[in-house]
RNA sequence: GUCUCCGUAGCUCAACUGGAUAGAGCAACUGCCUUCUAAGCAGUAGGUUGCGUGUUCAACUCACGCCGGAGACGCCA
C-alpha cells in the first residue's frame, strides 16, 4: 500500500525539484524494491536520470534530494546515497505496524484502492464456440479472465464478464447436420459419418438423448437441441471451475435478429463503414478497409455470396460494446487468434473508438504432457482433454493455481501426470498450508485469556516479523502490477513469496508463549497473515482450509 | 516468405516492463519433530540469462542480425 502512496508523495516532490531547476523534458524514475542484500525498503533512481539531463554529479542531486524527501516526508526513516546514485529509503516501523492494523481493521476490504468507480472494464473470455465441451487451453483462458476481473473487483473497479456465444455462423449448421447424423446412426442408418462433422463422442450422448424422447425427426430442431445441450455443458464446467459470467452475449442477436427497417446490427454497421469510406466493394464482396489503421491487408466483410463473415459479428458486437458505456475492454484470445487483433483493432479505429481500450491478451496454449509423451489436441478427431476431466483429476485449485503460475506470455506444459500426484510439487498446497497453520494457532489461543485483541504491534521487531509486515503490505502494490501488466500471475509469485517468508517466521517466532503482549502481537500478526491469504487465494479462485486434509 | 510468443540452474518457471550481487518450486545431498500441523525449516550444490553486434550511467529486459522451439498467416470461426 505504502509505496504507491510514497510513489505519489515523490512525485510531488521531484516535479517541484525540476521546475525549480528549470527542467522541461520529462524524466522516467522509479521507486523499486531492492535486491534482498541491501538493507532499505526502497530505492528511488530519480538522481541518475536527472544528472544526467543537466550533466550534473548523481551524488549531488541525490542529495539535494534526500534533504527535500527526509523534510517532506515524516514516515521515512532513513534516505541515503548508495552505488551509482540510488536513493535508498528506510521507513519507519510504525507505518508498518499501521499497515497491519489496517489489514486487521479492513479486512476484505483491505486493498480497495479506487474508492470509486473510476472505470468501466469488460472482460470478454472463454467465448468458446458451442459445438463442443470445454477443453484444457479454454481453462487457461478461463482461469486468466476471471482472476484478473476478481482482482479489478478487488481494487475498487466496476468490471464486468462476459461470455461471447457463436451461435450464428456456419459451425452452428455442421453442429446440427453431425447431431441428426449420429442420431439417424442410431436409428440404423448405415450413411458413412462425414469427416468434416464434428466427430465428439459428446454428439452421440445428446443424440441418445433424443432418441429417448420419442418425437418424430421433423419435430427435432437439432442445432437448436445441439446448442441447448453443450451450453449446459460449458455452464457447468465453468461453475465447477469457480467461473461465473454475468452476460452471455449473442452472436444472433446481432447477426439474426432484425430492426423494423428489416436490418441487422451486423448490416448497419457495415453500412455505416462502406458510408464512412472504411469499406468497399471489390469483387463482388464487401471489404473492410483495414490497411488504413496497421492491418497487412484488407479483409472480407460480406462474402460475394451475400453471407457475412466473423468479422463482420465481431466489429458490430465490439461497437455494442462500447455503446454500453464501458471504458476499456479486455478480450482474451487464445495465441492462435493472434492475426485476428489487427483487424479488429482497425476496425474499432475505423469506427471512431480509441483502440487504445482495447486489450488483447493472447495467452500462449497449453500442451498436455502424459507419460512423458506430449498429448495431441484436436476438437474434430474428439481425442482432446476437456477442462473437467483435468478438474476431476487434480481438483479445481491446483487447476487453477498450475494456470496463474506463468505469465500468458509463456507456453504451459502441463503434466498431467505430475497434476494427478497431489504432491508437494504443486506450489498451492504450499500457500493454502499457511493458513492451515495460522488456523490452527488462532484454534490454540482460544484456550488462552491473557491475550488482547488490541496488541502492540511495536513488540514485533524480529527480522522475521519485520520481513513478514513488509510482504503483507505489498499486497496492493502487486494488485497494481497485475492491472497495469494484465496479468494475475505476479500474484501468485507473491503468495508463494508470502508464505515463503511465513514458514520462516513460523520456525523462528513461536507464537503462543509465556510472554503474553508479545503473544499477542504475533497473534495479531498472524490473524492479518490469513486476512491477505484467505483474500488473496480467492482472487485466485482457489480455496483456503482452515485446516489441511490429511496427506 | 511475413507476423506473434518463447529460449534464464538437471526440470517447470519468476525477475515488479531499463536498475544494484538474476530468484522460487521440484529433483539431489546434509541436518532439524515429547513444545502452535515436518504438505515445514536450516544448510550444500547447481548460471557466460541461446549466440553476436549495438543503444546508455545501467540490458534477462530495448534495437538489429543469426540459431533453436511453438503457433498464425482463408470470401473459416
Amino acid at each position: 500500500m505504502f509505496k504507491h502512496l510514497l510513489s505519489q508523495k515523490l512525485k510531488e516532490i521531484i516535479d517541484k525539484f525540476l521546475a525549480d531547476k528549470n527542467i522541461n523534458e520529462k524524466i522516467l524514475w522509479s521507486l523499486d524494491v531492492p535486491p534482498k542484500n541491501f538493507q532499505a525498503d526502497f530505492a528511488l533512481n530519480a538522481a541518475m536520470p536527472i544528472a544526467k539531463k543537466i550533466k550534473a554529479n548523481p551524488n549531488l542531486i541525490a542529495q539535494e534530494l534526500i534533504g527535500i524527501i527526509l523534510q517532506e516526508i515524516p514516515q521515512i526513516k532513513t534516505a541515503s546515497i548508495a552505488g551509482a546514485g540510488f536513493i535508498n529509503i528506510i521507513i519507519k516501523d510504525e507505518v508498518l505496524y499501521n499497515e497491519v492494523a489496517d489489514i486487521l481493521r479492513l479486512k476484505k476490504d483491505y486493498g480497495k484502492v479506487y474508492a470509486k468507480d473510476t472505470e468501466r472494464v469488460l472482460i470478454e473470455f472463454v467465448s468458446a464456440n458451442p459445438t463442443g465441451p470445454l477443453h484444457i487451453g479454454h481453462g487457461r483462458g478461463a482461469a486468466i479472465g476471471d482472476s484478473l476481473a476478481r482482482i479489478f473487483e478487488h481494487l475498487g473497479l466496476k468490471v464486468s464478464r462476459e461470455y461471447y456465444l457463436n451461435d450464428a455462423g456456419n459451425q452452428m449448421l455442421i453442429l446440427g447436420e453431425s447431431l441428426k447424423a449420429r442420431y439417424l446412426e442410431l436409428k440404423g442408418s448405415k450413411a458413412e459419418f462425414p469427416a468434416n462433422h464434428y466427430q465428439g463422442s459428446y454428439i452421440i450422448d445428446i443424440a441418445k438423448k433424443l432418441v429417448d424422447t420419442q418425437k418424430s425427426i421433423d419435430e427435432i430442431d437439432f442445432t437448436a437441441e445441439g446448442v441447448k445441450d453443450i451450453l449446459k455443458t460449458i455452464e457447468d464446467d465453468l461453475a465447477d471451475f469457480g467461473v461465473k459470467f454475468d452476460t452471455w452475449f449473442s452472436e444472433s442477436d446481432l447477426a439474426i435478429t432484425k430492426d423494423k427497417n428489416g436490418d441487422t446490427e451486423v448490416d448497419k454497421v457495415c453500412k455505416y463503414l462502406k458510408d464512412e469510406g472504411s469499406a468497399y466493394i471489390k469483387d463482388s464482396a464487401l471489404w473492410l478497409a483495414s490497411t488504413k489503421y496497421k492491418d497487412d491487408k484488407d479483409r472480407v466483410l460480406k462474402r460475394s455470396d451475400g453471407r457475412y463473415t466473423y468479422l463482420a459479428s465481431d466489429i458490430a458486437y465490439h461497437k455494442n460494446k462500447y455503446e454500453r458505456g464501458f471504458d476499456k475492454l479486455i478480450n482474451l484470445l487464445g495465441a492462435d487468434h493472434h492475426g485476428y487483433v489487427a483487424r479488429l483493432k482497425a476496425a474499432v479505429h475505423l469506427l471512431g473508438f480509441n483502440e487504445i481500450s482495447l486489450n488483447v491478451i493472447l495467452y500462449q496454449l497449453v500442451s498436455l504432457i502424459r507419460a512423458g509423451q506430449p498429448v495431441a489436441m484436436s476438437t474434430r478427431s474428439g481425442e482432446f482433454i476437456t477442462l473437467k476431466e483435468v478438474v476431476e483429476d487434480v481438483g479445481k485449485d491446483a487447476c487453477r493455481f498450475f494456470f496463474l503460475l506463468r505469465s500468458p506470455d509463456s507456453q504451459l506444459e502441463f503434466d498431467l501426470d505430475i497434476a494427478k500426484k497431489q504432491s508437494s510439487i504443486n506450489p498451492v498446497f504450499y500457500v493454502q498450508y499457511v493458513n492451515a497453520r495460522c488456523h490452527s494457532i488462532i484454534r490454540e489461543s482460544l484456550k488462552r485469556k491473557d491475550l488482547t485483541l488490541t496488541p502492540d504491534l511495536s513488540l514485533l521487531k524480529q527480522k522475521e516479523e519485520r520481513d513478514l509486515i513488509k510482504k503483507l503490505a505489498q499486497f496492493c502494490d502487486i494488485l497494481l502490477i497485475c492491472q497495469k501488466t494484465l496479468s494475475p500471475h505476479h500474484f501468485t509469485t507473491y503468495l508463494i513469496e508470502l508464505a515463503d517468508l511465513f514458514h520462516k517466521f513460523y520456525e523462528s517466532c513461536r507464537v503462543l508463549t509465556s510472554d503474553s503482549s508479545l503473544s499477542s502481537a504475533r497473534l495479531g500478526l498472524i490473524k492479518a497473515v490469513t486476512v491477505i491469504i484467505e483474500n488473496g487465494l480467492d482472487l485466485l479462485g482457489v480455496s483456503a482450509p482452515k485446516a489441511m486434509q490429511s496427506k
